[in-house]
DNA sequence: CTGCTTATTGCGAATCTTATTTAATAAGCA
DNA sequence: TGCTTATTAAATAAGATTCGCAATAAGCAG
């Protein structure tokens, strides 16, 4: 889980053969400057970067979360029902987990260090090579426990 | 997440007003009678029910699978792009975790009991009512790491 | 710097999973 | 045993993501 430059997102591209383009260096850019704790999902990304003036079709971010969640720079998280979300895969000591509220959504992020370790020695023991890992608790929060028993 | 029978998901129903069905008590004793590491999508079992003779129709797997998730009785995993795979939802020392290669979707079940713990202490520090939690871990098999870079 | 190859884009249409609507059914309970 | 209403099946709708294709432009060789 290295970090991203557009340097460095230029060279593994075209290692691969792949190209950079101003549509990608433009969606890394947003997530590598993402608040902590915020999540985009793919319609949230095309909105933001409609209000900035940016011109990026929908299937062209699709296709930019799904390239960049294989390559292991993004995460895709799924913090609500029918749609994913995504941000920025950083390593120690940024990397983190999500607790999140199967009612409402609601999601608090919490660290643990032993978690990123089990990860990178349960892919090394089976030969994989590791892109992400997180831990996801789901829970009902106080709020929601406390509202009358909708599901 | 206690283990289930077909009385005390009744009991458990019936406290908040519902209902167990024999639709209910098919699918629930589906899951319990799954071979270990097996994990079904809701379409896989509709067609496990078809060949078994039972018929349910799609709509209830659905309804039930997202009920019975919701009850923290089974797991909602994301093993595979597009659709969610179900499993029983059971404690120490069943309890387990999933690493998956992001290409070709091979999952193999591992077990570490920090992460329960882990889990269980962070839920209850804010005061979320624990349904599940699970790590899981994106990478690339050994095979998918040898064939030439298809994403 | 220039031209060529082909990866990538934007657009519209298609796909596919999951949710919803509705009338009929049946679980729970008095 | 009868009543209330949660649940079902079936058809339909919704919504997220993907695909096909023509136009564009990134990378590269000369
Ligand atoms: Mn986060
Ligand atoms: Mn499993
Ligand atoms: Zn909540
Ligand atoms: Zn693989």
């Amino acid at each position: 889980m290295p970090l991203y430059t557009a340097g460095s997102l230029k060279s593994e591209l075209n290692d691969r053969g792949w190209r950079l383009t101003p549509q990608r260096e433009v969606i890394l850019h947003v997530f590598q400057n993402l608040a902590r704790g915020k999540h985009l999902s793919a319609e949230d990304l095309y909105n933001l970067l409609q209000n900035e003036g940016e011109q990026i079709s929908l299937s062209t971010i699709y296709r930019t979360l799904k390239l960049m969640a294989r390559m292991g720079i993004l995460r895709e998280l799924e913090l609500a029902e029918g749609h994913k979300h995504y941000e920025i895969n950083q390593p120690y000591p940024y990397h983190h987990h999500h607790l999140i509220c199967v009612r409402c959504n609601k999601t608090i992020e919490f660290k643990n260090d032993s978690i990123l370790k089990t990860g990178t020695k349960t892919a090394k023991k089976e030969g994989y090579h590791l892109l992400d890992c997180q831990m996801t608790i789901h829970a009902v929060c106080p709020t929601c426990q406390r509202a009358l028993l909708p599901i």
